[in-house]
DNA sequence: CCTGTTATTGATAATGATTGTCAAAACCAT
DNA sequence: ATGGTTTTGACAATCATTATCAATAACAGG
């Protein structure tokens, strides 16, 4: 049976009180600079289990660590990143599902899933960088 | 100076050879089986140039390894892979473009750059498994 | 062809994220 | 409170990838 932690929970609350994506080694570091004795693996565990069960979106940053983000959307969405703050939109895109099914269809694919995220700078950092560079 | 050694062309005939996306570590075996005695280091870099160069694609596995493709094609373009026999389809995807542009140009966003493939079950695997399914 | 310079190679160590292990502790029903 | 079972957490193990660095090989010039 399931059982019901404290640190299950700080978990849970911890991702929610997260803006964009967070790593697992970043939500252990951020619960221990709150004063929480949680252990790492204990973070992995929850992370996974939260992504399993639909509460947590995950995806895999650029260098191939795995982020996760509380997720109150059930149904299937997208995201834009900021690729500087790591600001994170969710997006509804019809018109790509429809693409993604169609183009699937031409193919003889069936079944079709797929993977779509857009990253970008947010205004703020367009703002910020482009004072600097230009 | 860039030199030109048989362990790059190594890399690039074999990847050249296979068809879907293959990783370093599989790369390497496929090499060593063919008797070839090229360094483990030695494919992490060529793929690494092959792909810095844009003669190579790169993606993300959701285990988290990287993966490599040749690509003649130098435009940008998206995949079509068959989560069951690996079988890829390079795409091109104006529509999908325009979206990501518009999408992310609505929230502000600038530099945009997106993550689109599609997974799904091609015409051969799909005949396969619903055979056996049904 | 020979030689020197220097990029490249490759064995291995190092890194860093993630997972497995397993005894101790916590949770929940009784 | 008690017992049975899940969960925890410290640490080892694993896995992909990168850094290290001496030895090697590619290319230019003679």
């Amino acid at each position: 049976m399931k059982r019901n932690t404290w640190q299950r929970e700080a978990v849970r609350e911890a991702l929610d009180e997260t803006e964009g994506f967070i790593s697992a080694q970043a939500l252990h570091s951020s619960l221990h600079a709150s004063g929480s004795p949680i252990g790492l693996a204990t973070v992995y565990r929850a992370l996974g289990d939260l992504a399993a069960t639909g509460e947590a979106d995950s995806l895999q940053s650029p260098e191939g660590e795995a982020l996760y983000r509380a997720c109150t959307t059930t149904g299937h969405h997208h995201h834009l990143i900021c690729r500087n703050c790591g600001l994170t939109v969710e997006i509804a895109a019809d018109e790509v599902e429809v693409w993604a099914k169609r183009v699937a269809a031409d193919h003889g694919f069936t079944g079709a899933a797929h993977v779509v995220d857009v990253f970008g700078l947010c205004a703020n950092c367009t703002r910020l960088l482009t004072a600097n560079a230009g």
